[in-house]
DNA sequence: ACTCTCCCTTGACTAAAGTCAATGCTTTCT
DNA sequence: AGAAAGCATTGACTTTAGTCAAGGGAGAGT
């Protein structure tokens, strides 16, 4: 396998601490694999029989109401790991998977996984605290959606996507957001236009640039 | 310890496959914890030293918005494991858990627990199979929220709750199942009040009888 | 350069659900 | 028993966000 994913692999989290000799048994069981723009990585309700590591590109995680709206539920990027929760339990994809640009996914085959965690307590532990991660995330994402409107869960977004600066790149499309914030476009846009006609922030292309942080801060908490 | 307190302890899924020597390891760490109805277990943001099973009666686990607002993500009953996402990660609890009556729990520290985890990969797994089963909740509770509207959930609520039997006995009350569906008494008491005028369900004391199953599915899938 | 498509925005309207207020009904406490 | 507190329901109103329709603009492909 080439050095790239090498690399990558042994940059991830889940990893950390593996031997020589179990990075080598892992090596042996990975297979890369390539998706265009658009194309599905898999879809809800099937049987999973592998989880991935994003080497190169972006994908989404998403889930589709009856009528085929959209609700974006992860971004993920290079060194993320999708799908880890359909290990066990069911063992059924619980959303689709589409990649949003070219991208390169490593695959790792959920049996031939098994072995590795049953063999390494420590390897078992570090994925636990991968899932409690998500499950915090989720529980915030739930609270979000039933307490806050959509411009609070916009105004926290911004927020939290530049950190400690006063912009930042916004990576989706409008039409992305809105769906990763449990909306639709035209609210988002409204609600951007809200936030800029009260001079809270200024958008410039792609970037938005944070005006009155401290207001911002009062209507993403409502 | 009380023999109804191991027999608990022993029936839960996760410690399936114990030996008669960790069940007495384990049983040297338990605590057992009594809680008067509305008394709380623990506060969201504290850190999280015990996770807990329940032994008898009944909690809530829920998250409270700026201005107090509830929004409840489970109840549990005897048998269930909670708090248990706490036991790596960032070690706080993510949200309030409160008894909804006479309560007892069984307490058990995440540190020597935790030592129980390194020994054993098989209760590791076990754990991870958990986790996995509360993240498809959360998936299918974002999905919900963002989805459907308030007749529909109750309509899925109610059909979950009787099963395959036509009428069932509502455990919790109008606040708490409002809470429950992310909505507030009010809104509960109209849905109710719909799905009754459409006779697609009758209302006597705390019994819910499914007149129309089919159209309640019709409604229940939006 | 021109068309086609897709994305984004805007306006007018509708639907859904929350707020506020009033009231009747239990349950609980003294 | 009687008072108090809390729960559930109902009505009138407001707010929020979604629907539908139209139009502008950027980018891709021919």
């Amino acid at each position: 396998m080439e050095t790239f994913f090498k690399n990558i692999i042994e940059s991830v989290f889940l990893f950390e601490g593996f031997s020589d000799d179990e990075f080598k048994q892992l090596f042996k069981i990975v297979d890369i694999k390539s998706f265009k723009k658009n194309s599905l990585v898999f879809i809800e309700g099937t049987i999973a029989r592998e989880f991935y590591i994003v080497a190169s590109g972006k994908v989404k995680i998403y889930k589709l109401s009856q009528n085929g709206d959209e609700h974006i539920l992860h971004i993920h990027i290079a060194g993320d790991i999708i799908a880890e929760a359909s290990i066990f339990d069911l063992k059924v994809y619980p959303a689709f998977c589409m990649a949003l640009e070219e991208t390169q996914l490593i695959s790792i085959p959920n049996d031939k996984f098994y072995s590795f965690l049953e063999k390494n307590p420590k390897l078992a532990i570090k994925l636990l605290a991968t899932y409690s991660k998500r499950l915090r995330e989720f529980v915030a994402k739930i609270a979000d959606l039933s307490f806050r409107n959509v411009k609070s869960r916009l105004a926290r977004f911004i927020l939290d996507e530049c950190g400690n600066m006063n912009g930042c790149k916004i990576k989706l499309s409008k039409k992305e957001l809105s769906s990763y914030l449990g909306t639709i476009p035209e609210t988002l846009s409204r609600s951007l236009d809200y936030l800029k006609k009260n001079k809270l922030i200024e958008e410039k292309g792609e970037y938005i640039y944070i005006i009155d942080k401290e207001k911002l801060k009062i209507i993403s908490e409502n």
